[in-house]
DNA sequence: GTGATCTCGTGGAACGTTTCAAATATGTGA
DNA sequence: TCACATATTTGAAACGTTCCACGAGATCAC
């Protein structure tokens, strides 16, 4: 049933020419005259011929190819870095192989070793806790290594990454000029960068508040998803109404969403009796009870810059230096931190839309 | 910087034995001596020596990678696939090449080219509308092709699949079960094929039902978001109380989302008032407001055994029938469609967990 | 004309494996 | 000790490209 593969040389034999004139036609056309060219490309049609990409990169010493080892692929967040990285990359003509660690070291491992077999331009990675040693020594064997959303403790790699204390200071502003003072932050465990981060800047924020405001009120969870924010929630409902926070920052959407349904169990009306802002900017933050305010990350952004930095490493051979970019989140206000009193400040229905407060990208040349 | 990329014949050469006994210790162990053996690995383990994946594959002939072709690699089902796909694939020793072809036939026929140039051991498609003269080339040029979530019409290929027919009849059939009478149905459009079987199952569930239930009130949508169940849930709430229908079966967790959040708005109860089920199990579905009642898909065993069927393929090279699997989905019931009066049929609390109503796979040999 | 300069094409040597027939070592039984 | 089977090892030929040093004509300047 399947017709035999066919190689460069039956389509040099089908046109008469020799196989390096088959390969010129098929990567430096113009060095070949117009008429042999057309004869080649007939046999090449009539043939059904299809590159051989290994023989082509055995050849090359290299492939063109760049893996990308994410912690979870079933994370929003990574899929659409994984679709920046993948935009990047097939711009340049580079395919992508997407590796799934699952936070382990076991199959980060393997999923590495497999990268290294097969002559990867380069990998770019969210490594598992630990990874540095090997990581190093991929590097020294002469693969270039781009970290994605961790920033590079020594510099020897490129590395691009969001700055979290900025998203937490910009969460924490955003209520402090709405007219809270009373903020709670919701998150954990603190042992990710991540979370500790963006508690930082909401302490960052309310320090700069010179005094009005009372001390950030700490509730860590111990995981991020919907129901540790329930938990959090019921905690807070159980606050007298007098000294409960007026406000509540979550380490990200799920905890956020969480807080949300046990306030509504709880007939704490928000934003009206609380406020509420989240941190990712997941599809459904948008579309919930009450919208949700959310700290953006450029996710789409992050996996294309990490692509081009890769790129440009692998182009620049000699030249390249080792850049860190730190991206700036956005806050997108919501319903959900509006109005703390009944009559609106501003009326008008186009003030719930969206409002980009910062944008842009920070670099460190190491 | 890079230490120069060291080959088999550096191996061998340190070993003191030829290149041909290195690749024994590597494919074959136990056809060599054990003194040459450890002496073998440990000038591998020195020179820090990684095989050349393109080397082999040139010599092989064929890869020891497979392609997977998604619309979407931001839908969560297609990721759940991705994952299945792969854990099948690493048990075998392959590695997956996930493309994303945005359901444009550009991009598909791009990703089919690279795989095809990479000589790939098969590919898994959900192919964008059209795409059968180019699979059918490609199959005829000896590439396995197994169709995902999409039978095959021509039975000339491997497919798998869920019966969206009987899970439109589960939702329905429990609703009815439960002392429903007045049905809708939200979905749209009716020219996805999924749509229009989820709708034509709840249409048999009626029918089976023997008059004693009414028509199938049906809602076609533009689109499958929480937008679009917004505005259908908007039009649901302006009907009288009592015409409106008392159970709202939607075609996927986001319409059912938007139309609970409109619910919600028109101070209309779920499941009191209206009872509601979805289609997909979204994570966001056991989390949301009032926890969703929806149909499950087994996401994850879909791609696996869609990677399986290839493998077997493969393999199993001339004895290999092409098969047709289906899968049954599975409703999993939650608070939305509970108790439609005030008095709960069952007070217990473990009445609210999940129940699996059907589970497996049928079979068709092609 | 003649040498110099192009434009095209050619042929064969790599690239790093695997495979396999042949060569060599080792062991066995008589 | 020899013939023969068995266990190891070897060496060279592929696999399908790309690359490159060379040649054959054609064109040009003088």
């Amino acid at each position: 049933m399947a017709d035999a593969p066919v190689s460069i040389r039956e389509v040099a034999a089908l046109a008469g020419v020799s196989v390096g004139t088959v390969s010129n036609v098929l990567n430096r056309p113009d060095a070949v005259a117009e008429s042999t060219r057309s004869r080649v490309q007939a046999a090449i049609k009539s043939l059904g011929f299809i590159r051989n990409e290994s023989a082509r990169q055995l050849r090359a010493g290299r492939s063109r190819t760049i893996g990308l080892v994410v912690l979870d692929v079933a994370n929003p967040f990574f899929t659409d870095v994984a679709r920046g990285v993948e935009d990047a990359a097939s711009e340049s003509g580079l395919a992508v192989i997407l590796c799934n660690s699952d936070d382990q070291q076991a199959k980060e491992s393997r999923y590495l070793e497999l990268l290294e077999e097969h002559r990867v331009q380069g990998i770019l990675i969210t490594p598992v806790y630990g990874a540095d040693e090997r990581l190093a020594r991929l590097q020294r064997r002469g693969t270039p290594v781009v970290l994605v959303d961790s920033r590079s403790p020594s510099r020897g790699q490129c590395s691009v990454s969001v700055d979290d204390v900025l998203g937490g200071d910009l969460a924490v502003s955003h209520l402090l000029a709405v007219g809270h003072e009373r903020i709670a932050f919701v998150g954990g465990p603190m042992s990710i960068r991540q979370v500790a981060d963006r508690r930082d800047g909401a302490v960052r924020a309310l320090e700069r508040a010179d005094g009005t405001a009372s001390d950030l009120y700490v509730i860590e969870t111990p995981a991020l998803n919907v129901s540790a924010g329930q938990q959090a929630g019921a905690a807070l409902a159980e606050l007298p109404a007098e000294t409960r926070p007026t406000a509540v920052f979550c380490a990200n959407d799920l905890l956020a969403l969480g807080v949300l349904q046990e306030m509504t169990a709880h007939r704490i009306r928000v934003p009206e009796n609380v406020a509420l802002v989240g941190y990712d900017d997941i599809d459904f933050a948008a579309a919930a009870a009450v919208p949700l305010s959310s700290v953006r990350q450029p996710r789409h952004q992050l996996g294309r810059s990490a692509a081009q930095l890769l790129i440009d490493e692998t182009l620049g051979e000699q030249a390249h230096q080792h850049r860190q970019v730190v991206f700036e989140p956005e806050l997108v206000i919501r319903r959900s931190s509006q109005a703390q009193r009944r009559r609106p400040r501003r009326p008008k229905r186009s003030a719930l839309a969206a409002g980009a407060l910062a944008a842009g990208a920070s670099e460190a040349v190491g």
